[in-house]
DNA sequence: ATTGAGAGTTTTTTT
DNA sequence: AACTCTCAAT
């Protein structure tokens, strides 16, 4: 049956513990994978070594936690093996699937919905609301991660037992087993239910238990660091007959611990699996030994891991950068600046850069100055356009279609657009279906019968079920056909098209872009389509997994979608106190170290150069407040690094001006922090000397003593108080002369190599070396100054 | 039923 | 700042 195979796999190219991985066919298989060392070749490599001995396709799945993951092996498993089915996909996706089959053993029908969390959300406030449960103080959004988190725990509601006295917990167990309920009559599950009714399905039919342990006979596991406690029980049940189970990662890239991942799934693994072989991968073959070692150092901070050996013979590389902006404008000003000369000079292109930051809102002002300069990039944000409510109304519409109890959907698209059924009637409906064991739906055709709507109201209702029933005679056709329909027949599609709003002509769009999703769906499956298939499809998809590697923009991520990736140059910003770490793991020794791992996982993305910056004053949910560094920059090797720091632009004169108050408790308040986080640890950046007293504008202790090299950025130890700081329009424009060394508080020494103009307008054009990049400035209006005969 | 003002939130987020 | 939710007014 299994063809032999017509290809050639290459080992020779694998080093010999990458070769060990690859070539080990039966037990159990734990891969220790350290950042960059090539763990996504040993597992396609692998994949492509068990066809090749004799194994079927069909009996090999692997998991992982992204589709972009998943789709990145599957293609890389296509070009070694080409042709193999393996299966390869999330847990997610993985669960869901069986789930379909075996709907019925968990309570659910075969077309059952699976709501993303804000379908989850809106299930869990009509469940208080229907309830009237007193929710105290508490947000349904603390519910639901309440609930998530047990859910991720293994726990249903059935078992829960509330912590004693603790009132959110009392809040949940009250609500926690309607919200279920609503749940399973809406035949609907949340992403948790996914992973749990399928663990549930495993542990209570062993038969059904036995059978897919012998048919998946081969599993894989990636990321295994971030498994929780439900994906582990999934993996076990697939691999007690038949262990041979492969996982793979990297306990040191854990970083998503507060959703229930759980390192010692990894960490205990050869406990659960005694005669494991464990192979370490360490060689790094994606960064520099610099940012290597400033990686390294940073983890080494972390009390509760194992220690490994991370090494590579990729060249030393440049230092990293430390960079020191005075406010976040100036950082975002900075980046983008750079940026820009690099792409200007062709030295590098915009895909070359990649920008992380720790939460989102961080990401507006990179945005506005990358805009600013031309500078393509792109913004990589977790759910995007599936969430958008444009496309979550049209696909209600097809929700409700698939699965006619699905009351989030149907509440979702009963009033929009406008038909005049309010919530008023709504929860009439509700009522009227509760009291006669009816679907909300159902409900909806008898509202005529229902003596508390008007006959003008009962006519409306009547009418959008005509509708729906009208809509629903086409949803054995081409999807293409049935979205078109959907849009016209609502209404929806005129509803935005009368608009003259911007943003409406904007949703618009993106509802003509569904469309094209609807068509493509069609053409990838010719024969397997179908509804239910298009929403499980786009249920469990994401923004990032659209995220295209090949357009040339500069890329927009947080930190935690970074991992995984890599770029030749890698910008870090904001890493400051309260940030990274967030303030939110202030408490915890373990978050702390979690947050320390996602900077790690930031850093050893970089290949060839990275940049880690924070600012002294921050905009902050509205308001401006200034910076700490981060306890983290304080763990680095300085011999790896260099510091830099721009000189400062004119609008600072103008806050330093208006805020020399402010500015000035925040550089006390700085001091103090620092001196009381005084570590005697041997790589902290801090002198071994305490460092004098200062001034208030004097620098960051970070920065005296000039303990970090500075040849680059030759403003850095000295750099001048605000008020005597020859920044703009102090050096008269005559001054400049072409072949002239000259500096620039961000690009450091550069040589005029053209001037234009004069006066006010006269320009200069200067090349650095540094960056081996050309740029243009207005003399009146920028901060360069000659090298020479600086005070 | 729709609109607008005011109040209260606000991490990260593979799915 | 930006978002969502609530409640009162239209």
């Amino acid at each position: 049956m299994n063809p032999p195979a017509t290809w050639q796999l290459d080992l020779t190219s694998l080093t010999p513990a990458q070769r060990a991985a690859v070539e080990h066919v039966d037990g159990p298989l734990l891969i220790l994978a350290g950042p960059g060392s090539g763990k996504t070749r040993v597992i396609t490599h692998r994949i492509a070594y068990l066809l090749a001995h004799g194994v079927h396709d069909y009996q090999i799945i692997a998991l992982t936690f992204t589709n972009k993951a998943a789709s990145e092996m599957q293609s890389r498993v296509e070009q070694l093996a080409p042709g193999s089915k393996v299966w390869l996909g999330t847990f997610h996706r993985f669960c869901s699937r069986l789930l379909r089959k075996y709907a019925t053993q968990v309570g659910l029908e075969q077309n059952f919905t699976i709501y993303d969390s804000d379908d989850s959300l809106k299930a869990l406030k009509q469940t208080i609301q229907a309830a009237n449960i007193e929710l105290i103080r508490y947000q349904p959004e603390q519910l639901r991660s309440r609930i998530s988190w047990l859910k991720n725990q293994m726990i249903r509601a059935a078992e829960f037992e509330p912590r004693p006295g603790n009132p959110l917990d009392s809040v949940v167990a009250r609500v926690w087993p309607l919200y279920q309920a609503r749940l399973l009559e809406s035949n609907a599950v949340d992403f948790d239910d996914l992973l749990l009714h399928a663990a549930h399905l495993l542990r209570d039919n062993p038969e059904l238990r036995h059978d897919l342990d012998a048919r998946y006979r081969y599993l894989m596991v990636d990321e295994y660091q971030d498994t929780n406690l439900v994906q582990y029980a999934i993996v076990r049940a697939l691999s007690i007959d038949h262990p041979n189970l492969a996982v793979t990662g990297d306990p040191d890239q854990s970083i998503y611990g507060w959703r229930g991942a759980s390192i010692s799934n990894m960490l205990e693994f050869e406990r659960d699996y005694p005669d494991v072989r464990v192979v370490k991968l360490e060689q790094n073959y994606r960064s520099t030994k610099r940012i290597l070692q400033v990686a390294d150092a940073l983890i080494a901070n972390n009390q509760r891991r194992k220690a490994k050996i991370l090494y590579t013979e990729n060249a030393e590389g440049r230092p990293v950068s430390l960079i020191r902006y005075s406010t976040q404008r100036e950082e975002a000003e900075g980046i983008a600046e750079r940026i820009a000369a690099e792409v200007t000079a062709g030295s590098r292109r915009p895909r070359d850069f990649a920008i992380f930051y720790r939460t989102n809102a961080l990401s507006r002002s990179l945005e506005v100055a990358l805009h600013e300069r031309g500078v393509p990039f792109q913004l990589i944000k977790g759910v995007e356009f599936f969430q958008r409510k444009e496309i979550k109304d049209v696909l209600a519409y097809l929700h409700v279609l698939n699965n006619p109890r699905d009351d989030v959907a149907l509440r979702r698209i009963v009033n929009t657009p406008a038909r005049g059924i309010g919530p008023t009637t709504v929860q009439k409906l509700a009522e009227y279906a509760v009291q006669n064991g009816l679907t909300l739906l159902e409900a909806m055709r008898r509202a005529g019968l229902v003596d508390s709507i008007s006959k003008a109201t009962a006519v409306k209702v009547a009418k959008f079920i005509t509708l729906i029933d009208q809509l629903s005679l086409s949803t054995a056709g081409p999807l293409e056909e049935l979205v078109g329909l959907v849009l016209t027949e609502s209404g929806y599609r005129q509803m935005y098209a009368d608009s003259e709003a911007e943003e409406d002509q904007d949703r618009l769009a993106n509802i003509e872009e569904l469309l094209t999703v609807a068509r493509q769906f069609d053409e990838r499956h010719p024969e397997d389509g179908g509804l239910e298939r298009f929403l499980e499809e786009n249920a469990l998809v994401n923004d990032t997994d659209n995220w295209e590697t090949g357009t040339d923009k500069v890329t927009l991520m947080t930190l935690h979608s970074a991992k995984g990736l890599e770029f030749p140059v890698v910008m870090i910003v904001a890493v400051e106190d309260g940030l990274l770490p967030h303030e939110r793991s202030r408490q915890d020794p373990a978050q702390l170290e979690e947050e320390r791992r996602l900077l790690f996982v930031g850093i050893t993305r970089a290949c060839e150069e990275l940049e880690l910056s924070y600012a002294r004053t921050r905009e902050f949910r509205g308001m401006r407040r200034g910076a700490v560094p981060s306890l983290f920059l304080m763990e680095l090797p300085r011999d790896e690094m260099e510091l830099v720091e721009p000189g400062w632009s004119m609008e600072d004169f103008a806050e330093a001006e208006t805020d020399d108050h402010g500015d000035q408790s925040d550089y006390l308040e700085e001091d103090a922090l620092l001196e009381s986080r005084h570590q005697p640890a041997s790589s902290s950046l801090e002198s071994e000397s305490p460092p004098a007293p200062k001034p208030p504008t004097a620098p960051l202790p970070l920065t005296t003593g000039a303990q970090l090299a500075t040849a680059s950025a030759p403003t850095t130890a000295t750099r001048p108080s605000p008020s005597a700081d020859p920044s703009i329009g102090q050096i008269p424009p005559e001054v400049f002369r072409v072949g002239m060394p000259v500096l620039h508080p961000v690009y450091g020494l550069g040589k005029i190599s053209a001037l234009s103009g004069s006066g006010k307008n006269r320009t200069a054009t200067v090349n650095f070396a540094q960056h081996m990049s050309q740029k243009k400035f207005v003399l009146s209006a920028s901060p360069l100054r000659p090298a020479r005969g600086e005070s």
